[in-house]
DNA sequence: TTGTCAATACTCCCAAAGAGGTATTTTAGC
DNA sequence: GCTAAAATACCTCTTTGGGAGTATTGACAA
């Protein structure tokens, strides 16, 4: 709809599913992939990096409701094209769609701006906390609402240690459980 | 430190207990009182409310660093005079604190002015979960970490009533646990 | 080189949440 | 006054989380 009257860009195809996804990719050949992130079961991220394991050409724009430094950190790192907010205007993706040809990455000024701001929040978090490296990592996942057994099997980890880190995390926050521990995730820009 | 160079405000008293408030509240009679707003075991609203039913004369200025509407209404409601952000530079401190008198309710105008918007998304959000007023207060309490107990014992229910809620609210929102609710909070602005 | 810290892994126990139900009462709209 | 939706309340059972403790390994720094 966004994309009706833009004379450059039409949609020539979508889908849900990851299997149908490769097919079209293959069959349409498109410029640019509109990649929704669920941080939800589907895991947008592992959908771009088997995109990117098949086809390095393609662009690809991250197109999600999640405004968060971390996951436009991590597109970035998993080589997305572009990341763009889906409460946008219309001209904005116009502008990203333009912008993932132009520049290694593409980000609104608007998020561009906030993202130094942020970045400084959560490293102080971090720091103040003494959260370690991997501590880091799992309670982001936490906070992403996986369960202790998702994380060990994503992480290679034994279950036992996930459950660890999660201890240690609760007594360092002084936290007493997971939806308190989301919560200091979201207000510390851990996600 | 932000009040050193004021020549109209300067800070009279601190404390973390809540019975200690009280008595200096008695014994120093400040005009203004900056209540942080803690949203884990001791609650800043309880303190506001506890304040507001022996003294209804002492501006209380919540000062807090949970940027949420639903935050700002229920401060408002319960009688704050105004709602400030600790992200804040030093000239909005001394803003807000001229503001607690001058009008009802003080709230910045980069906060008033996003506040519509956010409000939109959260309506949005309930109408189209088709969520009840109750349970609207029952995942934002969740979302701020509460368990099912604390909360029947807070909105005088039954256990097993506020269980049911969080059952119905997990089948609704095709969520599969209390992270994942938290994180939808945040997402659609309940919080 | 000798600690300390980070990371890993495990045990036991208990509390809480999650997934099925069913059932009654209240409230609000027609 | 009737009906549908919302709110209330209870049951059983399984899974997950949370708290306590212990132990081993590797890395890095004093």
């Amino acid at each position: 709809m966004l994309l009706a009257n833009s004379p450059n860009f039409s949609v020539v195809g979508h889908t849900q599913k990851e299997d149908e996804l490769h097919r079209l990719l293959a069959e349409l050949k498109p410029d640019i992939v509109l990649l929704d992130l669920n941080l939800g079961k589907t895991d947008g991220f592992s959908i771009l990096q088997a995109i990117r394991k098949k086809n390095t050409e393609v662009k690809v724009l991250i197109f999600t409701m999640y405004d968060s430094e971390f996951l436009i950190d991590k597109a970035r790192q998993l080589k997305a094209n572009g990341f763009l907010l889906k409460n946008t205007m219309n001209g904005e993706l116009i502008e990203a769609l333009n912008g993932v040809f132009k520049k290694d990455f593409y980000l609104h000024d608007t998020l561009l701006a906030r993202k130094s701001e942020n970045d400084l929040v959560r490293d102080e978090f971090i720091e103040r906390m003494r959260l370690t490296k991997r501590e880091t990592e799992i309670i982001r996942m936490i906070a992403m609402g996986r369960q202790n057994e998702e994380i060990a099997d994503t992480l290679f980890l034994s279950f036992y240690t996930v459950k660890t880190h999660r201890k240690n995390l609760m007594k360092k926050l002084k936290l007493n459980n997971a939806a308190d521990l989301v919560r200091f995730a979201f207000e510390n820009k851990l996600l």
